[in-house]
This record gives C-alpha cells, sequence and structure tokens, in this order.
DNA sequence: GCGATCAGTT
DNA sequence: CACAACTGATCGC
C-alpha cells in the first residue's frame, strides 16, 4: 500500500480513504462523532451500528461495502502525483458482528488486511471467506497479509467455539439452582449468548445499552432486561470481579463465567479444577474424548469462576492453515503491543511453505529477517507512545524495563519512524 | 467541555 | 506470565 491512501483502522491525519474492519474499541481510537477526515468504509453491520457508538457521526461519510464484491476507488499516488486505481473487496472475518477483512488490488500489489480474524474450519462464515477469497484471487497470489497475530504462538490453542460454547453450557447445567453470570464486551459473543439460550430454552439477560446492541443486529427473541426472567446474565467484563462474585454470592450461590482465548490464572492461588463435576449434556463418550485435548481449558479460576477457552480470535493452528491456504510473499503482524510483535511472524516464518522446522543454523538469520520486516509495521503511534512513557519517572519497573528495551532495540535497528509509518498498509 | 494518554482490571 | 477490550483518572487545551 502506498503512505497517504488508505488507512485500516488508523484515524490519524493524512489518508484519502479510511476503512474500518470491526467496531471494538482498540480498533476506533482516534475516530469519533465529529470525526471529518475522510470517507469510512465499513460493513453494513458495522454502519448499523455506527450511531449507537458514536452518536451523531455524519452518516455521509459512511461507505457501506458489499461483502464478497469488488469495488473500484480512484486514488491520488503521493509518490507519482497521478490518479491510480484501488480495488477492494471485504471478506467475512468471523471475529465479531460486523467484521471484515480487506484484500486490496493496486498499483502495490495484491494485499490483504485481515483484521481481527477466526479462521475456524468447522464455521460457515469461514467457508464462505475462503471461497471469496478463493474467487477473487484466482491464480494470483498475495504479495502482503497483514494478520491478526493475537494468538500467534504455538502455546496458543484452543477449540472451535462450538465446542467452548457446549463448555459453558456444561458448567451452568452442573450448577441448576445457581444463578450464572457471564462476561462480555460492548460488541461479539453473541453466537455463545444464543446457543446458550437456544440449548437451555431460556432468556439472557443483558444490561440495556447491550439490549439496544442485539436488537440492532435483529436478535429480539433471546434476551431481556428484565432479571427476573432468568439466571443467566451477561454483563460487562469490567464488572465481572472475584469481589462481585463474592458479593452477589453472598446474596445468592453464583458461578461466573469468563470466555476468552487465554486461560486465565489467579496469581499465587490454587489452580485446581475440578472437572470431575462436570457432565455431557448428551453423556456421548466420542465427544468427550473429541474434547478431551482441551478439557484443560476450562480453568476454576475461582472458588466461583470459570475461563472457558471461548476465543473470537484465530488460534496459531487456525493462523498456519491461513497462511498455508494463502501462501503470500511477506507476512505482517498487526497487534504490534509489547514484544510479540517479533515472535508470531518468527513463528509462521517457520512452518511457513514447510512442513519441518527450519535448520537450526539458519533460524537465526531467519529470525533477524523476519524482525527487520516486522519492524516495518511499527507506527508512529507506539513510537510517540514509547518516547512519552521512557520520559515519566513514576512507572513500574517491568514497564520501564519494557520500554527501554523496545526503544534500544529500534534504535539499534535503524527503524524507520517516520509519519510515513503512521498512516497505512 | 474536548481529545489524548495512562493505569488498572478480568 | 500473556491478550483484548474496556473504564476511569488525569493532563493539557
Amino acid at each position: 500500500m502506498e503512505r497517504g491512501m488508505i488507512s485500516v483502522d488508523r484515524w490519524g491525519e493524512g489518508s484519502q480513504v479510511y476503512f474500518l474492519t470491526h467496531l471494538h474499541a482498540d480498533h476506533t481510537v482516534g475516530l469519533s462523532p465529529r470525526w471529518n477526515k475522510g470517507p469510512v468504509f465499513c460493513s453494513h453491520i458495522s454502519a448499523r451500528l455506527f450511531h449507537h457508538k458514536f452518536p451523531g457521526f455524519d452518516t455521509s461519510l459512511i461507505r457501506t461495502l458489499e461483502i464478497g464484491q469488488w469495488y473500484s476507488l480512484s486514488l491520488v499516488s503521493l509518490t507519482t502525483g497521478s490518479q491510480t486505481k484501488v480495488e477492494v473487496m471485504s471478506i467475512e472475518a468471523n471475529h465479531c458482528p460486523g467484521a471484515v477483512m480487506y484484500l486490496f488490488r493496486g498499483v502495490f500489489g495484491i494485499t490483504l488486511y485481515t483484521g481481527d480474524f477466526r479462521w475456524e474450519v468447522t464455521s460457515e462464515t469461514t467457508q464462505m471467506g475462503k471461497n471469496m477469497l478463493l474467487k477473487a484471487l484466482k491464480n494470483d497470489k498475495i504479495d502482503t497479509i497483514y494478520i491478526d497475530n493475537t494468538y500467534c504462538n504455538p502455546s496458543y490453542s484452543f477449540p472451535s467455539r462450538e465446542v467452548a460454547a457446549q463448555q459453558v453450557v456444561n458448567i451452568i447445567n452442573t450448577y441448576p439452582e445457581h444463578d450464572i453470570i457471564i462476561g462480555i464486551d460492548t460488541l461479539g459473543k453473541e453466537d455463545l449468548l444464543l446457543y446458550i439460550s437456544k440449548i437451555l430454552n431460556i432468556k439472557i439477560w443483558v444490561w440495556p445499552e447491550r439490549l439496544q446492541t442485539m436488537h440492532l443486529l435483529g436478535l429480539h427473541d433471546n434476551f431481556t432486561t428484565k432479571s427476573t426472567l432468568t439466571r443467566v446474565r451477561a454483563v460487562p467484563r469490567y464488572s465481572f470481579s472475584v469481589e462481585t462474585l463474592e458479593g452477589l454470592n453472598t446474596m445468592h450461590p453464583t458461578i461466573g463465567i469468563m470466555p476468552s482465548g487465554l486461560p486465565w490464572k489467579l496469581k499465587g492461588k490454587d489452580k485446581s479444577c475440578d472437572l470431575s463435576s462436570l457432565k455431557t449434556e448428551t453423556g456421548n463418550d466420542l465427544h468427550m474424548n473429541m474434547r478431551n485435548r482441551y478439557t484443560n481449558n476450562i480453568e476454576k479460576y475461582h472458588q466461583y469462576i470459570y475461563t472457558v477457552p471461548y476465543s473470537d480470535h484465530s488460534c496459531f493452528s487456525e493462523l498456519v492453515e491461513f497462511v498455508k491456504y494463502l501462501c503470500p510473499n511477506n507476512i505482517k503482524g498487526i497487534v504490534s503491543s509489547s514484544l510479540s510483535y517479533i515472535d508470531p511472524c518468527y513463528h509462521l516464518h517457520n512452518i511457513y511453505g514447510t512442513s519441518s522446522l527450519f535448520p537450526k543454523h539458519l533460524i537465526k538469520e531467519e529470525r533477524a529477517r523476519v524482525e527487520g520486516e516486522c519492524e516495518s509495521t511499527l507506527s508512529c503511534d507506539s513510537f510517540t507512545q514509547v518516547k512519552l512513557k521512557s520520559k515519566r519517572i513514576k512507572h513500574s519497573r517491568l514497564h520501564l524495563r519494557k520500554t527501554r528495551v523496545s526503544l534500544l532495540r529500534r534504535f539499534k535497528r535503524g527503524a524507520k519512524l517516520t509519519t510515513e509509518d503512521c498512516s497505512d498498509d
């Protein structure tokens, strides 16, 4: 992509067109109701949710794209100053409602920006995305994939959301007399709640604003704001804490369930997990065996709290499948926070194109190459953040060390940290 | 009042 | 231990 032309999920100055993958807060930093920098392209569902999230947003700036359809844009190349054609197609990302990837085709070649996505082979949505990509690309090869590297490390492994949803149902069934609370965000995990609602044939309580979101998503039957109607409540994740659960339990026995890709652990406490009391609904042994590998992921985080590996991001093996399927020339991580922006690419490049690991003597070289590559994806945002952070005196030791290391490392490598890096690709 | 940034939380 | 996604406090304007 050429700088100054296209921004995806970045809302700083200096682009001709802006693309939104989905409406989670960490992808909309800089977007506000008074946005006026340029047209915002997004999916129909995101467009529908837009006004809820940003009341008063200038509707004339929103351009909705039909999924799986090519659109042509005429942009100005900042390097040549002349008009250039860019084609774009949005593809189902299977992350949260309205989430899409963007496939771009232009003078810069073919670029796929995945945004956050889940590449779940058992999911129909993923199959749709797969077919769209196949159809869109024909025999062409993607030059660069900007990939959701959130869980791009072999240590991250979790089951399909269908399996995880059943785990949640199993936990709920284990406590027939308990109230249940489930931690969720402002968007996402609707399928999990729907599954629970349908299997157990109950409504699920959500807070009033969340009910509005449900209605905007066309979900009218399975949710309620009347707490007397149900024992299962979905609550904002930030109000879901050990204290909350302990407080609730002084009034009525209550179990909390956290759906998350990461197995949370309570610091220094007993991590033991009593799964013996958990039964499958069907008692199906095969089902049980299939899940066996993952059962350890159901953690009893606390006396009253379970965590279940229900993730809206791809796990490592899914990322591997994705990359193998598309065979791009280049891979760059989107998530550049903390120290994770190096390892992810490293892991993917290791498996990419070959079933075995690189010979030991090549690994160092490969790592250096990959690290250099990832370096170029650094945004000025993260740089200024680092600069500001290192100036501060009051800071946790860990943070201070981290920023120093990464500042030093970036400086040593001579990474270009100009506004050029900020805007797009 | 506003956006930007940071700390803290699960 | 980590992550994503979010809230609330604080700062500068």
